[in-house]
DNA sequence: CGATGAATGTCGTCA
DNA sequence: TGACGACGTTCATCG
């Protein structure tokens, strides 16, 4: 890993155009290729970069002609698309190498999957006599999160999203209409159930008939004493 | 800006939770208080990090009982939520600080509004005889992209995508809905235009009517003689 | 590979 | 400030 501060403008074309004027930033060169963009604000994303697999070429005012007061210019090449980078470097600041070797890389706890399997452990949390059908119900449009079945004996559809919004009740709906088709399983009510539901959402849902459920990840972690510290 | 390489493992606890065992990483402290933790590959994304504004704790050994081998422990508190990285150093290989300035900023050229205001400005790409009634057509659900007639009089709701996906299809549903019982404008059709439809998006569109629309903006933007050069 | 759906999404805009 | 939609989304999974 190469970390550079420099002076310098930045140019992409790629899917669109974009412009970076003169300014210091932080420029890092990955094995890989890739290159990020960083001021010294913001959040992760870099103001400008490319993504592996990338080829930088660097050239100097010897070589080639170059505006005025560049002193380097790098040209990062996409080795996929036709994406290119230009940076055009006016005054070099800091300029070292590192190695850093291979990252044994991120271990999560609590997305989207460990919610459904813990919903599926608990199905009761939506209402008394709830039995689990199974999770992942496969069907043409795909997979539903978990089915299940109520104390009537009625099916019940449930998406499951760490955070509801109407793209989520869209789903749900396709998938009741399908559901609904299949007279082994109709009449399938639907259950949208999230960590937070957006006011919108909730809205189109309820309007449709679809109930809004919401859950508390911490308390479901706690009641599944299986899920005792992953680390 | 603070560059740290070190030998660390870190821990995040806040909407999930996630760690990284002990390996070689960049370190990026910003100005507002974000820290960013990078390997030497994948794209600008990295493993973890914790976005502004933050502060920083850093405890030694001294003060605090860490584990073994922990030569300094960076607590990286969220101000706003109670999202938190702890960063367990295990040994410094390089430390450095750079004064960057404000960043002027990114300036972009090729969006969905561009491609906008292209396909308003050659409405006829859409068919012979059409006129532009309004972009950003208001109505409560939100804004229909543009708004046209067609040579018959007709009133079109246009929804724009630079991909076209299936939420796109959904949302364009809803507006045509919603615009239909407006006895003034009924009936309204929908076009779905993007520069790239994907196949669901494209049987669903026209399972419900909707004609699709694939946009060239490369063409469109060569058309549009105000549009030279924007650096 | 392409298609699909989640994401600690992030980022802008606008009420 | 919160809701909403775009993003060079990126990322993993699955066919």
């Amino acid at each position: 890993m190469r970390l550079v501060i420099a002076k310098c403008s930045v140019d992409y074309v790629g899917r669109l155009k974009a412009h970076l004027p003169l300014a210091v930033r932080l420029l890092v060169l990955k094995a890989d290729g890739s290159v990020l963009v960083h001021s010294d604000g913001g959040s992760y994303k870099p103001l400008n970069w490319m993504s592996p697999p990338a080829n930088m070429r660097t050239l100097s005012p010897d070589d080639v002609d170059l505006e005025t007061g560049v002193v380097e210019q790098w040209i990062v090449q996409s080795a996929k698309t036709d994406d290119r980078l230009i940076i055009n470097i006016y005054e070099h600041i800091s300029d070292s190498s590192h190695d850093l070797g291979v990252d044994p890389g991120l271990i999560k706890d609590g997305v989207e999957a460990d919610l459904q399997r813990l919903l599926a452990a608990q199905i009761d949390l939506l209402g008394d006599g709830y039995t689990l059908i199974r999770r992942e119900y496969f069907t043409a449009i795909g997979p539903v999160d978990i089915l299940a079945r109520d104390a009537k004996g009625a099916t019940v559809a449930i998406e499951l999203k760490r955070r509801g919004d109407i793209d989520g009740v869209e789903q749900l709906t396709r998938y009741l209409e399908l559901l609904n088709r299949d007279p082994l399983l109709a009449p399938v009510r639907g259950i949208f159930a999230a960590q937070q539901i957006k006011p919108q959402a909730r809205v189109l849902a309820t309007d449709r008939g679809i109930e809004c459920k919401t859950l508390d990840y911490d308390a479901m972690r706690g009641v599944d004493d299986s899920e005792t510290r992953l680390f």
